[in-house]
Parts: structure tokens; C-alpha cells; sequence
DNA sequence: TACGATACGGGGGACCACCCCATTTCTGCA
DNA sequence: TGCAGAAATGGGGTGGTCCCCCGTATCGTA
């Protein structure tokens, strides 16, 4: 890659994320080109798509959260590991404007894209949770990483103190009769 | 109301509705006036905003989800009637293009949205299972609702199937230790 | 230094939301 | 019935968007 393109990859990469933090993923990408000191065709060459731009402001938090996965494996309880983890990639899609949309109109058919890498990132935590019997076993990482990512989306105006209560609802369910005694742990 | 203006009014509601169903909530105004053989500027009469013509459109079925709710009001068993309307929601949400989009985005402020008419419908819903003892007294509608809504956006590429499991899930908790023995009654 | 490959960006086409205002259409009243 | 004035209409303009073509400038190398 030339100089020059690699310093206008970084520009358009560092305006982008003002703008989609200022305006939500779908701010301007003319705006985002003008804003970086390049022509729109220059933008438009380096990412074709919205997506693959989106994807490169996000590249190093969804690879923090994975890495985070990882850590968590470590912690002594598996279900609480599991809960605190997706606790903190909602909080994360929720804060992070436009994220969640990002994470939630990629196209379903490319193979390296945010919401994958999510995906492969938690599953041996949620595996890990299942071979310990406290998570049912046809519970599957993508179904909880749609939960979650829904949950961002629609309580992104709420903020996300909102989005983590709701959360912590879908995964114990609105029952009462049979309340866990973990229910008052947290708070 | 004018004759004619009213004549216009049918025509973009009828035009839009189809548009919507065809390519979702963010449809071409200027197709839809198009379509409806109206000025676009007509259009714009009529409906200031985006949302105030998506209400118009959708403010049918919504209607008739409240009115579903008050029947379910009979029903015998009042955790069963909730979450039968709460599926009904989610699966009509999923299926009719643009609802869900339309239900989240629109503005909070405003007081006769569709959003607000479906909690205040399923609101005797909830609080009679609240209060027959199934389900947990800190659970609000609206938080039911922006899960359900959440849930059907996020799972539309998968199809209604995925986003009523999902609901299912979300409403049952990820536990498996006390599984409810109503689990299985379903399917 | 000179050259070929590479990247750049101005500018244009197609589309969009939204608005102004001259014109047409309707309706209540005589 | 006929008419005056109110009400609704829609063509066309403005400013914005995305996306792409292609002549030009820049970079890396020999």
C-alpha cells in the first residue's frame, strides 16, 4: 500500500468515527470525505461500501470485546462470566452510537465481519456455561448476540442504564414464581 | 375536511402502504406521491414528517393489536394471555415491513404514537399477571414493548420463526436450573 | 533523475426531501 | 343556479446525498 493511501485510509478513518459518533452510522459520507481533506472518490475507493467503513471505525472495539471474552474465560463462575460479558458489549453498543445499527445491517453473507468475530468470540464462554448446566443447551451465541444487539438498538434513545436493566430481564426471564437467589446479587 | 383533499389523503396512505411493504419504512416519498398520482408537495401537506404518514398507514393494524389485547383480557389464564399478545406483536411487527422501524424511530415525545397505543393496550394485560402472582411487580409494559420491538428488528433477516424463539427465550430467561415445568406446554 | 504504476479529486448524473407560489378546484351562500 | 373566496394543488427550484468517470498529480523504484 502506498504512503500517501495508507496516511487518507487513516484521515478517512478518524473522521468518520467524529462524524458517526456526532451523527449515527449513517452520517454523511460526503461530509466524512470533506471533513478528512480527501475528494469522495477517494473515500469511495477505500471503502466500498458503508459497511466496510463502519467496519474499520469498529475493528478495535469488537476486537477489545473479544479479547475481553477471553479473559473472562478465566473467571470462577461461568454463568456470571457469560452475563457480565454480554453486560458489556450492550453497554457498549449502546454508548457507541451507531454501533449497534453497524453490528445489525452488516450483510449476513460476509464471513469477517463485526458481529462474526462477536459471535465467535463468546461462544466458549456460552459453551462454557452450558457444560456447567446453569444455561440451557439449545441456547445458541448468535440468538443471544441478536438479543443483545436488538436490546441496544431499541433502548439506545433510553440510554444505557435502560438497555443493561433490560437485558438483565430477557436473560432471567419475567417469571416470579421461581426467582433465582442470584436475582439481588448485583444490586 | 375538503373532498378532494380527502380523496388525496386514501390515495398517498394506499400508495405508501404498498411502497412500505415493498421496500420497508424509508421508502421514496417522492416514489410514493409518484405512485399515488399526487405533487409530492401534496404529500408533504398532508404529512409533515416521515412518521406522522408511517402512523397513518399503520395506525390499522395497531387498532387491531389493542383491540386483540382486550380480548385476551378473558382469556383464563393471564401469564398465558400476555405472552400470547406480546408474540402476536413481535410476529406481526416481524412480518409487516417497516413496523418495527417504525414503531422504535419514531419521536418519544409525542403522546398518540402508535408505540404508546399498543403499551396502554397491553398495559391490563401485564398488571393482571402481575397481580395474579406470574409475573415479577418491577416489570413495565414499555419495557416489554421495547423488547419485543428490539427483538423484531433485530431478527427480521431471520423471519418471524427466529424472532417469536427469541421472544420466547427472552421471556423465559437463559436458566436452566429451575426450568418452569410450562416450558414444554407449547411445543 | 526519469519512468510506470498508483492514487487522487473535480465534476457530473441520478436521486432525494422539502418548500414557494401561481393556478386550479371546491363549497357555502345568495 | 351562479359566484366569490377560501382551500388545496403541483410544477419547478434549492440544496443535499451517493456514486462514478477520467484527466492529472504523486509516489516508489530502477
Amino acid at each position: 500500500m502506498r504512503a500517501d493511501a495508507q496516511r487518507n485510509y487513516d484521515l478517512i478513518v478518524t473522521a468518520a468515527s467524529e462524524a458517526i459518533a456526532r451523527d449515527g452510522a449513517y452520517a454523511s459520507l460526503e461530509e466524512i470525505a470533506r471533513s478528512a481533506g480527501v475528494g469522495s472518490a477517494t473515500l469511495h475507493r477505500h471503502f466500498p461500501t458503508r459497511w466496510s467503513l463502519l467496519q474499520a471505525v469498529f475493528g478495535g472495539c469488537v476486537r477489545n470485546l473479544a479479547a475481553r471474552a477471553g479473559d473472562l474465560l478465566a473467571a470462577p463462575d461461568a454463568l456470571d462470566a457469560l452475563t457480565t460479558w454480554l453486560h458489556e458489549v450492550t453497554a457498549y453498543a449502546t454508548t457507541t452510537r451507531g454501533l449497534a445499527d453497524s453490528l445489525l445491517n452488516e450483510p449476513a453473507q460476509e464471513s469477517d465481519t463485526c458481529g462474526a468475530t462477536l459471535v465467535a468470540a463468546g461462544e466458549p464462554l456460552l459453551r462454557r456455561a452450558v457444560d456447567e448446566g446453569s444455561v440451557r443447551p439449545d441456547i445458541t451465541m448468535a440468538d443471544l448476540m441478536i438479543l443483545a444487539n436488538g436490546i441496544s438498538l431499541a433502548a439506545q434513545p433510553m440510554g444505557a442504564a435502560k438497555a443493561e436493566q433490560l437485558l438483565t430481564l430477557a436473560l432471567q426471564g419475567i417469571g416470579s414464581a421461581d426467582r433465582r437467589e442470584s436475582v439481588d446479587k448485583g444490586s
